[in-house]
DNA sequence: GCAATGCGTAACCATACGGTTACCTTTTCG
DNA sequence: CGAAAAGGTAACCGTATGGTTACGCATTGC
């Protein structure tokens, strides 16, 4: 699962938002959305196959947590989006360089194998 | 519609990576990917319509550019995602706050009236 | 003036997505 | 120990999406 595609519902933003401020529960995330818990369960998995979120196992209780390095894909398609246009940008970093590469070979995959899976960095 | 959702197809990102690099005609854009002409249109409007590129009038033509401006919801959001873990974050520039408060009230939007329209800003 | 070019859009289609309820397994608690 | 809690997943469903071809209008070039 591709990270800007699991970023592309709002439930899933806000629920990567809430988890930015620390970890919670299933249940308490369902609980702060007008959905089903089923759904909010639906969408932590979207999340974690995107390495967005990272969930631990507690007892019968799953909590999850933002996994911050989850996020580079996306600053590292600004930057690049920066770099392209050749302006005042600041230096490219080199960890930023390699999530690139990752995300672009990615994309390129995809293109070319239609269907291939794209999970396998989660 | 929404910059995220824009943003979560590959083929989308490619062009606003492309476009960035400077404006390019619809056939230009399309000759470049292996996907039929309306297709690119199609994904442009999605791209015009979030606010990612703006297109101008050149007698039949009708080239494409990256507005740079379009990407603030997707700053705004990654600044959020810093400032909700209270950590050593730079300070959230203003523009990106108003920024972060229309994405976040047009994701509130979303959710509280099912299918609003979600182009208003385009 | 006419053919070619450029591009938007409609209609169609297969697939995907995000919601739901029902069901099940595991863990916790009284 | 049995009921409740926590959470994952299947099946279903309505809607959306990203591809296609066909069509049509405006502009350009010979």
């Amino acid at each position: 699962m591709d990270v800007f595609e699991a970023l592309a519902d709002p439930v899933r933003r806000e629920l990567l938002l809430r988890l930015g401020e620390g970890p919670a529960r299933v249940a308490d995330l369902a609980s702060e959305h007008p959905i089903s818990r089923p759904a909010v369960s639906r969408h932590l998995r979207v999340l974690r196959e995107a390495g967005l979120v990272a969930a631990t196992a507690s007892g019968r209780e799953r909590p999850h947590a933002l996994a911050r390095e989850g996020l580079e894909p996306l600053r590292a398609y600004l930057a690049a989006l920066d770099a392209a246009a050749a302006t005042l940008t600041p230096p490219v970093a080199e960890h930023q360089l390699d999530a690139l590469e990752l995300e672009l070979r990615r994309s390129g995959r995809r293109r070319t194998s239609g269907s291939t899976s794209e999970g396998e960095t989660a």
